[in-house]
RNA sequence: GUGGGUGUAGCUCAGUUGGUAGAGCACCUGGUUGUGGUCCAGGACGUCGCGGGUUCGAGUCCCGUCACUCACCCCA
């Protein structure tokens, strides 16, 4: 055993129950997404380096420490996409998207790489479903967004959720926002605790999130960002709130809500399930109106999220997966029967009817109890004495001729 | 990347002061020479995560390693 080979860490298969949740999940998201008007996209799982490092943004911690990179041989490396955004907006530029009505509206459900750490819905290959909406700075298209989200959310029935919103503004705001509130954090150093001086530099909002009593009492003072947004700025969010509150959206207005991602501006939002233990994040995103132009198109607004399949999943109360329904089970009695009773699976089948063959060489007993465990309606086997064919929801049986097996079913409405 | 916990059958777990591995469920067979859901009997499945050390002897003690897990960090 000890050469057996494993799933690479922090990666897993799907299968089982989890497959079949999965399926279900994919469902809601197709419905609720393209009846909002989304169409689905799909972009390679590896990309250009360089994409990620611009459009993500070079300080973050996705790309610094958690991109798999690797060497192409080639003149560039190529990286295992860690979100969707980037790559999606490559898209729309490659394909000339700006010439379709806009906003392009474009849903996804992939897989995403990052080297962390693996814990309870935190993996190396995870898992998003995620939409972007490119061409529009139109307050509606984000709150029509969040509600989306919200629906699926909704769906699947996942517990403990709630929304915060906030907005960032335009990245000058932000950036002198920031040194405003490390300025501010510096000056009472002496009342923070240990580990949010240590993060002035790095993370200095984090200090809104403390538990430490004396910092709290300094962040009651702190300056907001949502107080340095201009004009135009808290006009937008206003709208934006305007339109949640019109529809009884509920949120809470969160002022040090911080998204990783560099390309952030305005309008931000994250669900959050108190069912999941630290990584309470089940999704989010905002707006990202400068990231298209930082990799190279025209100034192009545009907003986007993308929620954890995992993390819906683990909070997800009433995703009950049904096997699907088993319509005939073909068993036979003797070897000689093997064909025969290949041929009937195969024609119920061509008939529309779900059939599964006995493929395991069991005792006719041991065919009943697979049927009956698997769920099937009708048990055919075929053998010496003709071929039974029994209800196994009355408990009638009959032995009829092999070739009108469909027939007798038909007849019971099947 | 840092710190803590845990790895025994497909699953959930037991295993006494170190003495050479068990239960329940699931699976297969038989009881019913071709008939399910109950019951009874039987069977198959483990190099006890992996590697090394101590010992006459290690599932048990020690070290390392891998994986999972919790917290930090970060995020989906």
């Amino acid at each position: 055993m000890s050469s057996r080979i494993q799933a690479p860490r922090g990666t897993f298969d799907v299968l089982g129950e989890d497959a079949l949740a999965r399926a279900a999940l994919e469902g809601h998201a197709r419905r609720i997404l393209e009846g909002a008007g989304y169409r689905r996209i799909e972009t390679p799982t590896f990309e250009a380096t360089e994409l990620f490092a611009r459009g993500v943004g070079e300080s973050t911690d996705v790309v610094q420490k958690e991109m798999f990179t690797f060497d192409s041989g080639e003149d560039q490396t190529f990286t295992l996409r860690p979100e969707g955004t980037a790559p999606v907006c490559r898209a729309y530029l490659e394909h000339g998207m700006h010439k379709l009505p806009q906003p392009v509206k474009l849903w996804y459900l992939s897989s995403y790489f990052r080297r962390e750490r693996p814990q309870k819905g935190r993996f190396r290959q995870f898992w998003q479903v995620g939409i972007e909406a490119i061409g529009s700075d139109d307050p509606g298209v984000d709150a029509e967004a969040i509600l989306l989200l919200a629906e699926l959310l909704e769906a699947l029935g996942c517990r403990g959720v709630r929304l915060r919103i906030g907005s960032l503004g335009t990245p000058a705001t932000r950036a002198s926002y920031r040194e405003e509130l490390q300025a501010y954090l510096r000056a009472h150093e002496e009342r923070l605790a240990p580990e949010v001086v240590e993060r002035i530099d790095l993370n200095p909002l984090r200090a809104f999130d403390s538990d430490h009593r004396g910092t709290q009492e300094v962040m009651a003072d702190a300056p907001r960002l949502l107080d340095r947004l201009n004009d135009e700025d808290a006009e937008h969010f206003a709208a934006v709130q305007e339109m949640l509150d019109a529809v009884g959206q509920s949120y809470e207005v969160d002022s040090s809500l911080v998204r990783g991602l560099d390309y952030y501006t305005r309008t931000v939002f994250e669900f959050s399930s108190d069912a999941l233990g630290s990584q309470s994040g089940v999704g989010g995103g905002g707006r990202y109106d400068g990231l298209i132009e930082q990799i190279g198109g025209p100034p192009t607004p545009g907003i986007g999220w993308a929620a954890g399949v995992e993390r819906m999943l683990l909070t997800a109360s009433t995703i009950a997966p049904a096997e699907p329904a088993l319509d005939l089970y073909v068993g036979f009695a003797g070897e000689r029967y093997r064909t025969a009773a290949f041929r009937l699976a195969a024609d119920a089948r061509r008939a529309g009817l779900s059939a599964r063959l006995e493929l395991a060489g069991r005792s006719v007993k041991g065919q009943f109890k697979q049927a009956d465990r698997a769920g099937a309606r009708y048990v055919a086997i075929l053998g010496d004495e003709g071929t039974s064919l029994k209800d196994m929801e009355t408990g009638d049986q009959q032995t009829v001729e092999a070739d009108t097996v469909m027939h007798h079913i038909a007849k019971a409405g099947l």
